[in-house]
DNA sequence: TGATGTGAAGTTCTTCACAGCG
DNA sequence: CGCTGTGAAGAACTTCACATCA
């Protein structure tokens, strides 16, 4: 998804002295927007792309997109502009896609479901290799192509799959219980759709994604555009 | 969801003089964590809290909390902390969360129906008022309380049910036509699940959530914790 | 006393503007 | 000539540190 970014920051803990260079968190979104239009443009033939054109397609400015993939290196050809293929791979380079990932989704109600169906994950590379749910009624039913497994063998199903990525679809009352055994299965990322604060160690890779909250901010610009003169009375201004 | 915002800002285009203060786009996406924060801690009848603790459940820094909350004004107690209540009514307020919203959900695959029942909607003031779908086999069967409307009548839906935001959740062939008709029947805050960029006019607000974005940029923090020498041979440093 | 509120400093990200090069 | 690559300027956001006040 998109969300815009918008993660906040945790707390840094340890200032371990990375030796490779990091890119800011904000040209890693962005890299996966140039991404999408590569590979759309790879799968239409076309050979090269200027800053532009990808800047237009993911709604920032050229000179943005110029400096992120500077960061990448100078694959451009100055007058031309930058070779589709050999561009296309060098991002998925630098965002690790050349690595094999195994996401095990955990929780098979609704969303759960919709994830373990989503091509999306597939088509980039991301294979789901478990479906897992707590409710002994869906346990061992078939789900696009997955069995659901029991949540209670967690720790097993992951071993055995080799999961290296969690995507948690459960409600917020047990996020946090399931997350922390998840971890102590040895997966360092994990994608959480529960609508709470999850904790995790300073190892650990937690990404969230709230859709209540993206509702809520479109509020607060759709409040703003249409002038705001709908609903409160604010003093002053 | 809480992408990390990670919404790439659009290129402004209108530099009209909004007369209402605006606040900073990183504070209104913590304001909805203070808020989720907020109702929790109203639910099990606190009354007031830290700047401390509200910087502790939301992942950041209390400076960071005060200054959110004092673009807001000054509604805390010093000594003290910040009434519960009251701060939560402020944020609400803030947000635009005291107009009533109505949500048409175009999309009733797996994750329009998800969606559809997803109860963090319902509990957080947006209420779903339509679903709708091209597939004729789906148009009149009944999902969670809705039943579904032939996409084909998307302008009398958004009109009979007055629905003044959309979400959608369609194949990325399908999205920029879709979202060109729900624009055209006048709503100006649209959420789109679809993995591709689309175009809007300027008076209309557009936020995206792509899952499989998300699980890029866990894999290169991923990639980058681990240590990076798994599957590239990179040059230098 | 103790936590808020806030200028000021610091850091990160974006935009500008143009030199450099195919 | 045209578009990339990039230092420098600018804007946005975060953190610090402490005056302020219930």
């Amino acid at each position: 998804m998109w969300s815009s970014d918008v993660n906040p920051a945790q707390p840094v803990e340890e200032p371990v002295a990375e030796p490779a260079r990091q890119l800011p968190a904000a040209t890693v979104s962005r890299l996966t927007l140039y991404l999408r239009t590569l590979n759309a443009l790879l799968a239409e033939g076309a050979e090269s792309v200027s800053s532009e054109a990808l800047a237009e397609s993911a709604g920032v400015g050229s000179a943005n997109v110029r400096k992120d993939l500077s960061y990448l290196g100078s694959y451009g050809i100055r007058g031309v502009g930058y070779e589709v293929a050999n561009l296309s791979r060098k991002i998925a380079q630098a965002l690790g896609l050349t690595h094999e990932w195994r996401v095990a989704i955990v929780g098979a109600g609704n969303l759960g479901r919709a994830l373990a169906r989503y091509a999306g994950f597939e088509s980039r590379g991301f294979d789901v290799v478990a479906l897992l749910d707590a409710d002994e009624m869906l346990v061992g039913t078939e789900i696009g192509w997955l069995r659901v497994s029991d949540v209670g063998n967690l720790e097993k199903v992951v071993s055995s799959t080799r999961a290296n990525m969690v995507v948690l679809a459960l409600p917020a009352a047990v996020a946090q219980s399931v997350c922390d055994r998840v971890v102590a299965a040895g997966v360092r990322s994990i994608l959480s759709f529960a609508p709470v604060a999850l904790s995790v160690p300073g190892n650990v890779n937690l990404r969230k994604v709230d859709m209540a909250t993206e509702l809520q901010i479109l509020a607060y610009h759709a409040q703003r555009l249409q002038g705001a003169h709908l609903d409160e009375d604010l003093p002053g201004v």
